[in-house]
DNA sequence: GAGTGGTCTAGACCACTCG
DNA sequence: GAGTGGTCTAGACCACTCC
């Protein structure tokens, strides 16, 4: 049966968004934006939105799916579904630096230190990979020191694979987000992150970096970035001092 | 339509488990089984799929999802399905110990050096919370040392909400896993974990439970873990030496 | 018993990839 | 053009919760 012309909420089946997309990017923001606090309040059930969107009720399903699966919302059999809270704040020391700290409503900045071609990745760092990188070419390696209202952060080593970045320039990267370049100017769009956290003490190098003395606690994260489509986007290693600030990950999926 | 009886890999229509659920734990186990090291080999596809378990695509989508959702394949449209890779190795600082070093190939244990009740949660995890915790009974305070091979590696505080345990004791929790009890004796499945990591030198007493000197360094973890349903399972306080051993996150999803 | 989410079906059309 | 995954439909039955 075709559907009906109502007004419905929000989804253009002109859109070259898929429909559940639409929709699930709709309950997103409703779901985002009520925060009462302690108080369960559950969804339009399944056949409401579906009859609200004007869309099946498998659609429905399709874009809660999503929610769920990231964590936003959960279901409760026979009673609705909810949104579900995250427990702990902070900001965290995955995916973009500058959204994240955006999003915590504090002004992100990056000094770029250093931008040069290398043959191969830290021995450190490989000491972490389940397997060897297969890049033949070298990497793009970016330095950057991370900052939160002026005061360092974070000293960070990116190396992106050369081959994946075609005429990038010292401009693409010296300001903005890196993922906002990676997306805007590549098409490549982060999606998992591995990664392997160790304390360490602050050498001679990191304490200047990071305006903390020799010996301070810090924290060394590795970390490679892939694709959804399983390729690598870039591999990094970030030194963290964190006196105030400790790197959060939210809603990790066990198991 | 119904299904033909021929003996379909796998999958009984009298399980408990839902069909879809079957067919992804199938594909799981082929898929992980099979790491041929840089080789790109598809799953079978979706109709293939349909007609060797016997069901529609709509399930085995369904069953491809959840391995999408959880990082274990990738799909190309026109091309197929194919396993993706996990990039960093070692041991993770989320989810179940003694599952996890399992996994890895050497012997857990844990040291149980202290059980009681407690009326609130730490000062400083306080700090991490979104929310104030909302358990007015108080916890059940567990003290642990975890060993690998015999050594210590993470001193380790949980905080179990008093009401959700009832009738826990000492032995539920002196020997094996806490999820595994947790699991088998109130039916909690923990599912998402949100933390918070800091970086810190060893006082006194993590310096003694740790085996390190004072002033070493080593990762706080400040962790809460809930199920699928948002009740909140535990509050976690580790306190990782990682000299040789280093805190891992697989798979997390950006965005 | 009414309403909810959970599962499953059969069938359709599309855009994409590959030969 | 054949095959693949991506999307969507209408309709069905179930187990569960709540009144």
């Amino acid at each position: 049966m075709r559907h009906a012309n109502k007004a419905h909420r929000f989804v253009r089946r002109s859109s070259p968004l898929p429909v559940y997309r639409q929709v699930a990017d709709v309950l997103e923001r409703d779901v985002l934006g009520r925060q009462p606090l302690g108080v369960k309040v559950p969804l339009p059930s399944e056949s409401e939105l579906s009859t609200e969107f004007g869309v099946s009720r498998v659609t429905i399903r399709q874009a809660l799916n999503e929610l769920h699966f990231k964590g936003l919302i959960y279901r409760e059999k026979g009673r609705g579904s909810y949104p579900r809270s995250r427990h702990i704040g902070g900001v965290t020391g995955f995916g973009s630096f500058s959204a994240e700290v955006e999003a915590s409503g504090v002004k992100p900045s990056s000094v770029l230190i250093g931008f040069r071609k290398v043959a191969k990745l830290p021995e450190a760092m490989l000491r972490y990979l389940e397997t060897p990188p297969k890049e033949k070419n070298g990497f793009h390696m970016l330095a950057r020191v991370r900052c939160i209202d002026g005061s360092p952060v974070a000293f960070e080593e990116s190396y992106l694979p050369f081959d994946l970045y075609p005429g990038i320039t010292e401009a693409d990267v010296s300001e903005g987000s890196l993922y906002a370049a990676m997306r805007d100017s590549w098409g490549y769009e982060p999606a998992w992150a591995d990664a392997a956290i160790e304390p360490a003490s602050a050498d001679a190098d990191f304490a200047a970096h990071l305006t903390v003395a020799v010996g301070a606690p810090v924290i060394i994260a590795w970390r490679v970035t892939s694709s959804e489509h399983d390729d690598i986007l870039e591999y990094v290693r970030s030194v963290y001092r964190s006196e105030g600030l400790a790197l959060t990950i939210h809603r990790h999926r066990i198991g």
